[in-house]
DNA sequence: GTGCAATCGAACCGATTGGTTCGAATTATT
DNA sequence: AATAATTCGAACCAATCGGTTCGATTGCAC
């Protein structure tokens, strides 16, 4: 009984409400017409941008009335934002697993950097990523929001895994947020600012991704790997001799 | 005489009158009224988006009437093409003359990577990006034109500098091109994603962008410069290696 | 001065915008 | 069947959109 009827006083989704909560006993509950409506918006907006998506494409996309919209949703920039938070979830979701499976450091990173890569330059994903930019020059807070919650989290996770490889002793790094960032530029290489700015019309191949993160671990280890660590270190021996 | 009535049936700029040059001859030649409509082009545009943007609020602007606008330009996108071609020449104008100052190889990189990552983080800069990308969704010739000619023509000079250096036995490189991409990326680690999405509010300062580009120059050069090399492969013949 | 091209400025066009309202229709609970 | 909640769908709002037109005004060249 309680679950037929949507107990609206004590609902813990409270913050999707703040706007509706007054005389009336707010509508908008059911998960499934907003995951509709979402759905909706999310073509509309996504393939039109922000300012030139209008409520009424929604409206016809979602195959929802104008009315239920605005009963789920305050205005046009919170569904939008709704919607940019699904895609943020969705995005990110089990990116980052590969992280905790640490047999081989280089491999691991291999696999965690195609599978960065691949995400991230996947036309729909940089479709998503310009909506979103394009929007932050008028709302900021969005852009923040997006990057704080999706690329931040994710630099670091990254960073974490770093300590933990330098607290096993194989990679020494003296700034491990730089380093962080430097890996992800790396298996990225080039590939982000084509793909953003629609200079690639395709996203890359497995066998372009593979061949720019392998060479970007690579460098990525021979500057912080502590692999040849030593032996380099015995051979600048001979050069400094100042060493008690 | 010919330059008070502008000869329009032999004008060498067409291309900008070729939707107007019907019965009535063309007007639209003055540059300074063109510069002026584009400066007020400008900030509307960079500031509210392609979309967002009005002709009226451009007009307002550039205190230029609406019909004139028109004269000059055939219609909004025309004009914004107009102005995101412009932003492109000065944004990268200079930008990669000390490539062809080539004394010290690490120093001179280091001056190109901080000339780089302080142009491109610049609040000018990155305002002007997120609104060619976020138009890029509609309007994908024009991101692609923009990198095509703003930092693909830059790639190709790294590229190229790259390449001399080589030449002079200073790098050792098998993928050029990567390798380009590689250093832009080093030199931008993380700053151009958290700019663009308004992570960052603020552009970095010289202290930080000198730091991550020491950073990366170093991780560049240890793997691609020559200067240990010599030391590095006698060391490494006892371990190494099946690569031709 | 005269003439003429360029610009102005305002009105106008049809279409669309985000947002609101409300009675009718639908749906499910009891 | 009765009841209550929810959604629908259409109409409506003032405002604005890009784009066009045209007569009045300006300013420069002769």
């Amino acid at each position: 009984m309680v679950e037929t009827q949507p107990n609206v006083e004590t609902d813990p989704c409270g913050d999707l409400l703040d706007h509706v909560r007054r005389g009336r006993p707010a509508a908008g509950q059911d998960p499934v017409k907003r995951s509709q409506i979402i759905e909706g918006a999310r073509r509309v907006f996504i393939d039109k941008g922000f300012e030139a998506a209008s409520m009424n494409d929604i409206t016809r996309e979602a195959s929802v009335s104008k009315g239920t919209i605005y009963v789920y949703f305050a205005n046009k920039e919170e569904l939008f934002e709704a919607l940019i938070e699904e895609e943020r979830g969705t995005i990110f979701k089990n990116m980052y697993d590969v992280l905790d499976n640490a047999d081989d450091l280089r491999e691991t990173l291999v696999k965690f950097g195609k599978v960065l890569a691949l995400k991230i330059t996947s036309a729909k994903v940089i479709q998503a990523q310009r909506t979103v930019i394009g929007a932050s020059d008028r709302i900021p807070e969005l852009g923040a929001r997006f990057y704080e919650r999706g690329p931040k989290r994710g630099h670091d996770k990254v960073a974490a895994f770093l300590d933990a490889a330098i607290e096993r002793g194989l990679l020494r790094i003296d700034d491990v947020d730089l380093a962080a960032y430097q890996f992800t530029e790396l298996c990225l290489a080039g590939l982000f600012r084509q793909c953003i700015f629609a200079y690639r019309t395709k996203a890359p191949g497995q066998d372009e991704i593979d061949h720019i993160v392998r060479s970007g671990v690579g460098m990525f280890l021979k500057t912080y790997g502590t692999e040849n660590l030593a032996a380099e270190e015995s051979h600048q021996t001979i050069a400094i001799e100042a060493r008690p």
